[in-house]
RNA sequence: GGGCGAGUGGCGGAAUUGGUAUACGCGGCGGACUUAAAAUCCGCUGGUCUUAACAACCUUGUGGGUUCAAGUCCCACCUCGCCCACCA
């Protein structure tokens, strides 16, 4: 007999499906498509581990399954190759970027293909690859044609370590999102992609697509949307107004001062001689204060009076300004109108400076303005507020906004969180943006037809720090001519953010290899939008934010007509490290699955484990252990084929086997359909269990031996497809195993003749009896008093009343 | 402080609309096979409980509640994980 070796069938059934290239896709409008995409990974220089391997099981064997339910799939895979990590690992082991990305991918590659991941990979590319980063500025010179690229000098987070500006979105509690060192503040003149433009749609859009809830709120908590107004107060004795953002224009008699952000230019004019020294102190010293400091001071307000007032627009009264760091200069106007009697924040600095407090509400009490949404906040009503007293907080609300905008001092306005995206990097490995400077002409695109700029091929590409790209140290390619004046001029030297390559490349997929222009839009109104998207959570505000802005865009412009690129998003639980911890290098815990398959697991026990290990969305610590389960599991199925196989042909039937697989059949469909993996296969092992019994009941040999234990391995071919392809061809099937149909059930076999009925009494469990299908409550109740059991519960005692649930439970209850 | 999610055996976990809690796997114990070991196959394995059987009682983070019946529903609380955090 056969034994089971990994080792031997695995790397030839991925042989054999490379050469016959049974998983490339092409437009077939006979067959529901079906687009599952994980996120295209950096090619790094550490292997993957078992954690990442998850991540493409899932994706696979949804594919997988697909194909065989008569889908037509779309499962391709590239790499996602710019950016810091490669330019990293190419600067500390000092081979070149181009050299290291090369011989990462093909790592990669051979670590995914191990796995027996059913990829195009005909459709295979990187964001590197001249070809496709030539649209990646394509797509820049869109955007700045539809006025939503533009460049401004302002002070943006600097990392020291990367020696580049960061986005927003990339800096985590101050620090890098990459290398975790602490950020600085840099004026620096830097490319932005207009992202608040989509604030709004990128808010709304959320609620029809199928993603969990806690990355959507994520998304929207990042967005920030809130509705509110910008109100105007006069400054006394001065031009100048000051304008404030408010959630809570219905408290605007409760405004006993304004505050400033320290950054905030009214700072230089309004401030008169008697304060400006002290106010200068003040600003000299919060500049000083880094951002983790800010945070780390959190609860204790710090702040000095200006010596300037504002004027309340409604009543006139006079309302000292002052200038706080705990209003932020970045949001709404990074000025305040300060109601302590509403806001926690106010009202504690209110207590510290020893400013007046006045409620706005009859109950006369504080309120927590962010408690607005408790319903609670709906009965009060407003008093200390003029003319509008009485009012209920709603419709108070409304008459304050309507008179304020009728005395021009006033506009209802919806303020977001998110700030435009800064994609200029100072570094080396990334696309260059194609703009030219020309001092004449200015900022001046470069011409499509000169596209791609090319990255040029460098010795030396260590960030300078000095605010510039390594780039500007080339002449070849700074100097340019202008495609204007023809005049000398300067190619612009920073390079894109690296999510402005993962903003698309979903879309070239479905038509990788254009060379007239990004994608065809017939090939990706087929295959769009993605209808699975598997990757790890950590994307939710970037790469997923980006990604939907560029499709919205694309949108606009008509190349595409859809304005969500992923229907659903699948965030699969991380792989912690036996001892629990996250898995990573530095740590030294990481397993890698070549190791496992070196040690005779194979890739087939690898994905069993992956899957079999818990849920796929929740997280699990890898068991080493576990792994001999897996493989065991497989090893029984291999076993009882070639036990099949082995034994001479009979002739018999078996209604117990049927009755096994189809009820498995119907389990792991619908398990599939829920993506209930785990599950799934533990109903596999314990149909493998029911078959050893039934094995020395029913001879091997007989025909419904081939038929069951065909089907076994049609179910577990999404999860294990070498050793299933294996057992397929020595079960002499004609062709793959995985594009053969997916196995259905007949109802007939799922019905049982007898069922087991729980009793209960008073709602104990007191004896199970077995009884005919579908038997009534009358016969039920005479087999249940006939138990001994139930009897001996029974006895003395006065039924007063009986639950029957058919086919399940017996409910008694007595007195 | 806010948002999202989770607490079930020694461990990972399972449990349709409330209906036999602990499926499946790991680990452990026992047996078969073997000169022996590994491998394989078979059986047992929540607690009170210490040899076996029977019985009883207890058990899904804690405390209440609804119900014939609660891991599941309701209320309060505790713990852990992740995300956002002075956003006006």
């Amino acid at each position: 007999m056969k034994r089971y070796n990994p080792k031997e069938i695995e790397p030839r059934w991925q042989q054999q499906w490379a050469d016959s290239k049974i998983y490339e896709a092409s437009e077939d409008p006979a067959k529901p498509k079906r687009y599952i995409l994980e996120y295209f990974p950096y090619p790094s220089g550490a292997a993957m581990h078992v954690g990442h391997v998850r991540n493409y099981t899932i994706g696979d064997v949804v594919a997988r399954h697909a194909r065989m339910q008569g889908m037509n799939v779309l499962h391709p895979m590239g790499w996602d190759a710019f950016g810091l990590p490669a330019e990293n690992y190419a600067i500390k082991t000092g081979i070149s970027p181009q050299q290291a990305i090369a011989e990462n991918t093909g790592k990669f590659k051979q670590q995914l293909t191990r796995m027996g991941f059913s990829y195009d990979w005909s459709r295979e590319f990187a964001s590197s690859d001249p070809e496709y980063y030539r649209w990646t500025q394509w797509f820049f010179l869109l955007l700045h044609k539809r006025g939503l690229a533009y460049r401004q000098e302002s002070l943006q987070w600097w990392c020291p370590v990367d020696k580049t500006v960061l986005a927003n979105e990339q800096v985590e509690a101050g620090r890098c999102w990459r290398c975790g060192s602490e950020v600085e503040k840099k004026a620096l003149k830097q490319w932005f992609f207009k992202i608040t433009d989509y604030a709004d749609r990128l808010a709304k859009d959320l609620d029809d697509v199928d993603w969990s809830e806690s990355i959507k709120s994520m998304q929207r908590n990042w967005i920030g949307r809130s509705e509110g107004a910008e109100v105007e107060f006069p400054v006394e004795g001065s031009n100048e107004k000051l304008r404030v953002f408010t959630t809570a224009h219905d408290t605007i008699f409760g405004v006993t001062f304004m505050v400033l952000a320290p950054e905030h230019p009214l700072l230089h004019t309004i401030v008169p001689e008697t304060h400006r020294q002290q106010v200068e102190n003040y600003q000299q010293k919060s500049r000083n204060k880094s951002d983790i400091e800010r945070q780390e001071t959190n609860r204790e307000k710090t702040g000095v009076f200006t010596g300037a007032y504002a004027i309340n627009p409604l009543d006139g009264a006079k309302i000292p300004i002052w200038t706080a760091d705990y209003v932020l200069a970045g949001y709404g106007t990074g000025a305040i109108m300060a109601v302590p009697g509403e806001d926690e924040r106010d009202y504690e600095f209110a207590k510290k400076f020893d400013l007046p407090v006045i409620f706005t509400t009859e109950q006369q009490e504080f309120v927590d303005y962010q408690s607005e949404l408790k319903p609670n906040r709906k009965t009060y009503k407003l008093a200390n507020s003029g003319e509008f007293d009485g009012l209920d907080f709603e419709t108070g609300r409304q008459k304050i906004l309507e008179k304020l905008e009728g005395a021009g001092s006033g506009k209802s306005v919806i303020n977001y969180r998110i700030r435009d995206w800064l994609i200029s990097r100072q570094r080396y490995w990334g696309a260059p943006i194609p703009m030219i400077h020309c001092l004449k002409d200015g900022i001046v695109p470069v011409p499509e037809d000169q596209l791609p700029v090319v990255l040029p091929e460098l010795k030396s590409f260590e960030p300078s720090g000095d605010g510039r790209s390594p780039l500007a140290n080339v002449p070849e390619f700074v100097n340019t001519a202008c495609p204007q004046c023809g005049g000398p001029a300067e190619r612009e030297t920073d390079t894109m953010d690296g999510f402005a390559c993962s903003s698309w490349y979903f879309l070239r997929f479905a038509d990788p290899h254009n060379t007239e222009q990004p994608f065809d839009a017939d090939k990706v109104k087929f295959w769009s939008p993605v209808d699975d998207y598997i990757g790890g959570a950590e994307h939710a505000v970037m790469h997923l934010l980006y990604a939907r802005m560029w499709t919205k865009v694309m949108q606009d412009e008509g190349l595409i007509d859809f304005g969500e690129p992923f229907k659903s998003l699948r965030n699969q639980g991380m792989i912690l490290a036996p001892d629990g911890q996250k898995m990573s290098k530095s740590k030294g815990n990481t397993i890698q699955p070549d190791e496992l398959i070196e040690q005779g697991y194979g890739a087939d026990s690898i994905r069993i484990m992956e899957l079999f290990i818990g849920p796929w969305n929740q997280s699990a610590a890898w068991s080493v252990e576990g792994m001999g389960g897996s493989y065991r599991f497989l090893q029984r199925i291999w076993n009882l084929v070639q036990e099949h196989i082995a034994a001479g042909a009979a002739t018999g039937e078996s209604e117990a086997l049927q009755r096994a697989i189809h009820r498995t059949v119907k389990k792991v469909s619908d398990d599939l359909a829920a993506m209930g993996f785990n599950t799934a296969i533990a109903a596999l092992m314990e149909l493998t269990n029911d078959l050893y019994k039934l094995k020395t009941e029913v001879p091997m040999g007989v025909p419904v031996w081939k038929d069951v234990l065909s089907k076994t391995v049609q179910l577990l071919a999404p999860f294990a497809p070498h050793i299933s392809e294996e057992l397929w061809n020595q079960l002499a099937h004609e062709g793959s195993v995985h594009t053969s149909e997916w196995p259905s059930y007949d109802e007939s076999y799922l019905v049982e003749d007898s069922v087991t009925i729980a009793v209960q009494v008073n709602g104990k469990l007191r004896g199970t009896i077995t009884a005919p299908m579908d038997s009534d409550e009358v016969a039920v109740t005479e087999l249940a008093k006939a138990d001994e059991k139930i009897a001996a519960n029974l006895a003395g005692k006065q039924i007063v009343k009986t639950i029957y649930v058919p086919n399940k439970l017996l409910s008694f209850v007595v007195k």
